[in-house]
RNA sequence: GCCGGAGUGGCGGAAUUGGCAGACGCACAGGACUUAAAAUCCUGCGGUUCGUGAGAAUCAUACCGGUUCGAUCCCGGUCUCCGGCACCA
């Protein structure tokens, strides 16, 4: 008997059985149960890492084990496989990215087929392939015949020096990542997809999915940022121009100083215009210019503006009030205008403070510690409303609804909803993505390009060069075209779509991926969707999570998506660390997958991996202890190599007789109910598989005992090597095989436990005086509360234990425990 | 600043949410086997005090308090760490 058994043969050998066995491939099958089971597909970068092994470790686990409990399940795997790193590896090594990214799913599709995953490699799909983001491309088109997709003009971070795009990330401290130059703004003319025509369904459809982590609900409600209030219209003094304002405060319209316009407001130039302040303006604009979107919005940055040179009357009070443009200010939220209260906001206090302006508080705390005449900071807490005519005296919550009602009827203004959720800018200037399928005619605008023409192809003669707008400007073929509607010499686009827009929808393909003429049958979604449970990384909480909702219900909305919501169940994986962080190059502390499977093959490293931590929480990378998973293994090989012959032509029923046999057979049927219960309800893979540990150690002492039953150990074993199955397949397959089955496990039924296996005749309770434990004590199971404590009562120990003092009360649990209350 | 989450032995974690705190594993220690080592098998393993000893007492789930017969779990407060958002009017 070899002293470990072997584990790259053994592996090697069942992956191949399952492949070519198609053990894994799916199809709809109207009377069974469906079950759809996805990990989020990964993005080609080339190696597997740590994060990949429990993703997939976690989803396969889900998947062998709800195939043996009779379900139909569709587990895909497929390639995120636009991206930027592959433009980079052409533009640093000349390899086309084309090239690149096919190289880079090739050894990651043998890294995965060698952890032994149950995928359906027939649904494969790759969203750099043109019969993947042909679709796209379809769907981008509904998005703009719908009205979705608008294009409009933004200024964008541009380096003059490298003469391109760059995004947020690129810009530090103001200046370019790559060659220091100061970064400037280009208003280049962008493609946005409404997202916020959504932001109402998003936010409260949210409370239609019990099954996912309220932390990933709360992030998704923060980002969408829902907020009410009111829209006010203030006139310009000598104009009959009016300036509208939202604000979430109406209750302090009174107290309105000041107002301020975004820097960007289309009334700036207009209004600055004769009122004496044109330098000043002009000086202010030309300073943020040369500020990223990350620096104008830090909270850090001090609070600075000018005066426009006019002023607005608040419609309530008929109050005067300069007019001011600053950059604490958004052009992209509300209205791009806000009424200043500093009395009742700290930003606006600050600004006041900074540039002398009025302090007028219209909110009374009701509280001697704050002197109204000497703010030290703005008031933003409850009370009543003073210096607000007829308001007066009002609680100011309350003064929000009248105030509003108020200027409804007056036709001042309105209620208003908000978000912060902003419109999703799609546009790169990137060549390795889904090109943007319009075309732009001098006489019929933007103009989408014919369906039978999808899809619009990525052009393979581009230059690499790193400079310039979208590289897919330097082709020589793709850019000239006609006009789809009146045949006119026109030009396409040359933006490509934002990579996460190829994510949002990849789960409904998988339904029916190999579909070339549509973007797939109805049907087949219907059947499987939605994805009964979703495996991935939180850092996907907010945007993925988010664009995939939105795609799903905007297909949904136009007949094709048969669901609303994509995935009823979300896990979010914890991160894998290696000394207390997280595996990275630059750290050198990055644990290869590649390396742990060739030292201890695929089912040590899903074991250690699914053992050391519950899935949701981080994982603290152990050596020693993927060396306990390996001994694990090899002490269950070596068991069921013992007994194997044995066993092959033992009976299958069985009596238990003595005292280790009903142990035995007790420990037998917990474990399967543990492991069930484990993986199937509460995918706590850990104590799964501590409950194997637990029976494995019992059965190594069973195979000590006296008398031992053959056919008890049989039926220990065969369940046994069931129950692992899911977590170790390469090596349960083997071991199945050694009992002489001629076809694979995975044909076989998931075991049942037998409740009355579980009932013991006598169970163990626990005296306790004054809640602490004093004694334990063996009784008959199922007594009463009343019997237990006549038990304890009878006890020899009790009188003592009392020690002369009088119970005063006693609680019993059934099964458990009985409490005596003594002074 | 706002919104979440988490703090349990030397370590990873368990206790399926109010009922025996520390399952299972790692590390460590002792024993068996061995010429020896590795591997394997068995045993022990939160702290303190008492006892030669089987054992007994007592403290212990970040800290302080509360509710309860009983709290790792519920409530209030404090501290620390992690995550998200961050001038959103």
């Amino acid at each position: 008997m070899a002293d470990k058994y072997q584990f790259d043969g053994i592996e090697k050998k069942w992956q191949r059985h399952w492949e070519e066995a198609g053990l894994f491939k799916t199809r709809e099958i109207p009377d069974a149960e469906k079950y759809y089971l996805l990990e989020m597909f990964p993005y080609p970068s080339g190696k597997l890492h740590m994060g990949h092994v429990r993703n997939y470790s976690i989803g396969d686990v889900a998947a062998r084990y709800l195939r043996m409990k009779g379900k139909n399940v569709l587990h895909p795997m497929g390639w995120d496989s636009f991206g930027l790193p592959a433009e980079n590896a052409a533009i640093q090594n000349g390899i086309h990215p084309n090239l690149w990214t096919h190289d880079n799913m090739r050894e990651m599709r043998t890294q995965l087929k060698r952890l032994g995953l149950s995928y359906d490699w027939d649904r494969e799909v790759a969203t750099c392939e043109a019969e993947y983001y042909k679709w796209m491309q379809w769907i981008f088109i509904r998005f703009f015949k719908n009205g979705m997709a608008y294009k409009k003009k933004n200024p964008v971070n541009w380096c003059p020096s490298c003469e391109t795009v760059l995004a947020n990330e690129q810009v530090v401290d103001g200046v370019c990542d790559r060659c220091g130059s100061t970064v400037g703004k280009k208003d280049l003319e962008q493609w946005y997809l409404k997202i916020t025509d959504y932001a109402e369904r998003l936010l409260s459809d949210l409370d239609k999915l019990p099954g996912w982590p309220s932390k990933v609900k709360t992030m998704q409600k923060n980002w969408i940022g829902r907020s009410t209030g009111a829209e006010v219209d203030f006139t310009v003094e000598g104009t009959d121009k009016k300036l509208r304002i939202f604000t979430t405060r109406p209750d302090t319209l009174f107290g309105v100083t000041y107002m301020v316009l975004a820097p960007e407001h289309p009334f700036v130039k207009e209004l600055a215009a004769g009122g004496g302040q044109e330098a000043q303006v002009d000086a202010f604009l030309r300073k943020l210019q040369y500020l990223s979107d990350i620096d104008r919005t830090a909270t850090t940055l001090e609070k600075e503006g000018v005066f426009l040179g006019c002023y607005a009357v608040n419609p309530l009070s008929g109050g005067r009030v300069p007019v001011y443009i600053a950059n604490y200010v958004l052009m992209d939220y509300g209205t791009g205008a806000i009424m200043a209260v500093p009395a009742h906001d700290q930003r606006d206090f600050d600004f006041a403070v900074k540039y002398g302006l009025d302090i007028l508080p219209v909110i009374d705390p009701e509280c001697p510690e704050i002197d109204l005449s000497n703010l030290k900071e703005a008031f933003v807490a409850e009370g009543k409303l003073i210096h607000s005519g007829r308001f007066d005296g009002l609680k100011n919550r309350e003064a929000i609804g009248q105030i509003t009602d108020f200027l409804e009827k007056e036709g001042f203004g309105k209620k208003s909803v908000n978000f912060r959720l902003r419109d999703w800018l799609i546009s790169r200037q990137r060549y390795w993505g889904t090109p943007i399928p319009m075309i732009h005619c001098e006489t019929c605008g933007w103009v989408p390009e014919k369906e039978e023409n999808l899809p619009v192809l990525l052009p393979t003669d581009v230059k690499f060069t790193g400079k310039g707008e979208s590289p897919l400007h330097t082709s020589g073929t793709f850019r000239e075209t006609v006009c789809p509607l009146c045949g006119g010499p026109a030009v396409r686009e040359i933006d490509t779509m934002d990579t996460f827009l190829d994510s949002s929808w990849y789960f409904l393909r998988y339904c029916d991926a190999r579909n070339g003429a549509r973007i797939f049958e109805k049907d087949k979604a219907k059947y499987w969707m939605p994805v009964d449970q979703y495996i991935g990384g939180v850092e996907h909480a907010i945007l993925h999570l988010l664009y995939a909702r939105f795609f799903t219900k905007f297909l949904y909305d136009i007949g094709e998506s048969p669901v609303e919501e994509p995935f009823t169940r979300l896990l979010t994986q914890g991160m894998v660390l290696k000394d207390g962080k997280k595996m990275s190059k630059s750290i050198g502390n990055v644990v290869s997958p590649e390396e742990i499977i060739r030292k201890y093959g695929a089912d040590t490293a899903r074991l250690f991996i699914l053992f050391a931590s519950p899935p949701e929480k981080e994982l603290e990378w152990s050596d020693a202890g993927v060396e306990g998973s390996y001994r694990f293994l090899n002490r269950v090989y070596r068991l069921v190599d013992e007994w194997a012959p044995a066993l092959r032509d033992a009976p299958d029923s069985y009596a238990s007789v003595t005292a280790a046999d009903r142990e035995m057979h007790y420990a037998l049927h917990y474990a399967v109910r543990k492991v069930s219960d484990d993986i199937g309800d509460r995918f706590s893979f850990n104590t799964a598989i501590s409950a194997i540990m637990e029976l494995v150690n019992a059965m190594y002492k069973y195979k000590e005992a006296e008398n031992r039953s053959t056919a008890l150990m049989k039926n220990a074993v065969t369940n046994l090597i069931l129950i692992l199955s899911p977590f170790a397949p390469h090596l349960c397959e083997e071991m199945w095989q050694s009992l002489g089955h001629g076809q694979s496990l995975y044909g076989e039924r998931w075991p049942d436990y037998d409740e009355n296996a579980l009932i013991l005749d006598t169970v163990e309770i626990v005296i306790q005086i004054n809640g602490k434990v004093k004694e334990r004590i063996r009784v008959q199971s199922g007594l009463d509360q009343d019997a237990m404590i006549a038990k304890v009562k009878e006890d020899a120990r009790f009188e003592q234990l009392l020690a002369g003092r009088m119970p005063v009360k006693i609680v019993a649990v059934p099964g458990k425990l009985v409490n005596v209350v003594v002074q």
